[in-house]
RNA sequence: GGCGGGGUAGCCAAGUGGUAAGGCACGGCUCUGCAAAAGCUGCAUCGUCGGUUCGAUUCCGACCCUCGCCUCCA
């Protein structure tokens, strides 16, 4: 069964077919490196993550590129404020990122370009527009993308979204030295050069300034995957002006179809309001692995709902998130114990969670089905442990059907915790009281290694010990 | 004002024209010295009001509530 995809192009979802199979080129628009990603952010970059592994997963190569926008407004001013280069700014920013990003189990994008990087690249790209005619000099200096022109070639504006023109509130945010432009729609492709800029500025053919947001990311993509390629996501709000405006530039340069399939992913609210820092309900992930969850936590929680609904991001639901990934981690563990180093997997073994997880995901990344299927297993299996129904051989099909799902999920232990000298002598020591009908010490010692960090739990085959 | 999402048990969240997955939390039971883990088990008629239908949570209409985008916010 091939894998499905809301296309927002189409506002419909899709059977996938790459371009040039098995290849699948993938851009994600990545963070700005002005301060440190917060959970909202972290949820797009999860849903990138979880794309990209279930094509994998569907057997494609994927090339994964995701941007990183290190020239922009906000890293601007703070650039000016504290008084360092652009660089010094915001490497900091882009390290903490990407630690961040592998902490939450993301396979690292194939390609990570920046802005910064590729200025060669959007000034001829600008150039190619202006070149065509879809592009002006105006009288601020800087170069604006011509709507009008664009659409006089019989291109299409609003390819992802129903655009009316007419009745739509011209926003506050429109910067006060844009008034140059020839249309309210169009939009900037190079800035001139303003002194609160300060050292931030490059040379063009279209004088001193600095790149528009959106020409880099069809700068660096166009460069890196070519003129059409499969499959571009961000988060939702990305959809207009930012995507609709890069399918224009892109397509107003090459005269040919920008991407194939376009995916959003919706916002998250947090504890049932929007996200914000007034509210107190504003995370980062530093913020939540201080106080004591861990990156994976995080990822399951963000990848319990479906990539288009808005989710609600609870603390709560995070501390659930723990028992469920314990619920997991018990029932693979189990299976590791059973199957042993050596036990191989009979050929043919039909592990119905393959299929069902299999179905769930390639629908539209049915995230919540696709655990279902997962949670099902993990009690069926349970159950047949406990019976003492399953070989070794068995365990290590189930293992090895967990460890194909869990290539998508990304969410299984490698490895079991390390237990210190220290630990397995005071649960010893337990066990020595235990045997002498000593409760009273025994519990004591249990305790105590609670206290430690370690769960120490009975079972017929000796104890186990475990890591809270 | 324009466009687009949502409202399903205490919380999170799938799904279907024929009486509602899964996770967390909670209660009971089994096992246990006690726990833990695991198993068994209990727990919803799907925002409101109409309509279509043999039958609607699922289709249609109205209404209420809520969220997002509307020019550099994931």
């Amino acid at each position: 069964m091939g894998l499905k995809l809301y296309n927002t192009l189409s506002r419909s979802i899709q059977e996938f077919t790459p371009l040039t199979p098995p290849h699948v080129g993938m851009y994600c628009c990545g963070p700005t490196v002005y301060d440190f990603a917060h959970i909202g952010n972290w949820r797009t970059f999860v849903f990138a993550d979880l794309v990209r592994r279930t094509l994998e997963f569907s057997g494609y190569a994927v090339r994964h590129v995701m941007n990183i926008t290190d020239i922009e407004d906000k890293i601007i001013r703070r650039v000016r404020e504290s008084g360092t280069t652009l660089r010094e700014f915001t490497g900091p920013f882009e390290t903490a990122f990407l630690e961040d990003l592998k902490s939450l189990g993301c396979r690292e994008p194939h390609v990570q370009p920046r802005a910064t990087d590729y200025l060669a690249e959007i000034i001829a790209l600008i150039q190619k527009l202006m070149d065509r005619g879809l592009a002006y000099r105006a009288a601020d200096g800087s170069v604006y993308f011509s709507i009008a022109k664009y659409q006089g070639c019989g291109c299409h504006y609003g390819q992802l979204l129903k655009l009316n023109f007419e009745e739509m509130r011209p926003g506050e945010r429109v910067a006060a030295d844009e008034y140059a432009k020839e249309s309210v729609a169009d939009f900037a492709l190079w800035k001139a050069r303003v002194p609160e800029d300060g050292a931030v500025f490059w040379q063009s053919p279209f004088g001193e300034g600095r790149p528009g947001w959106h020409i880099e990311c069809s700068a660096m993509s166009l460069k890196v995957l070519g003129e059409s390629f499969d499959l571009h996501l961000g988060g939702e709000d990305l959809k207009f002006p930012h995507h609709e405006d890069e399918i224009a530039q892109s397509e107003g340069a090459t005269g040919k179809p920008f991407v194939k399939y376009w995916l959003h992913g919706a916002h998250l609210l947090v504890e049932g309001r929007k996200m914000s820092k007034s509210l107190g309900n504003f995370f980062t992930l530093r913020d939540l692995m201080a106080r004591g969850f861990t990156g994976r936590e995080v990822r399951y929680l963000l990848l319990t709902a479906h990539y288009r609904e808005t989710f609600n991001f609870t603390l709560d639901g995070l501390a659930g998130a723990k028992t469920a990934l314990a619920r997991i981690d018990e029932c693979v563990s189990k299976l590791r114990a059973l199957s042993g180093p050596s036990a191989t997997a009979p050929a043919g073994s039909d592990i119905p969670l393959l299929a069902n997880f299999t179905a769930a995901i390639s629908d539209d990344l049915n995230i919540s089905a696709a655990w279902g299927a997962v949670f099902e297993w993990v009690r069926e299996t349970n159950k047949k442990l406990a019976d003492n129904a399953l070989s070794p051989a068995e365990a290590a099909a189930h293992l090895a059907a967990w460890t194909k799902i869990d290539g998508v999920l990304g969410v299984s232990l490698k490895t079991e915790a390390e237990i210190p000298e220290s630990i397995l002598a005071l649960a010893g020591a337990r066990t020595e009281a235990k045997k002498a009908r000593d409760f009273k010490r025994s519990d004591e010692i249990r305790n105590e290694l609670k206290a430690l960090g370690w769960m120490i739990e009975d079972s017929p085959s000796g104890i186990k010990l475990k890591k809270i």
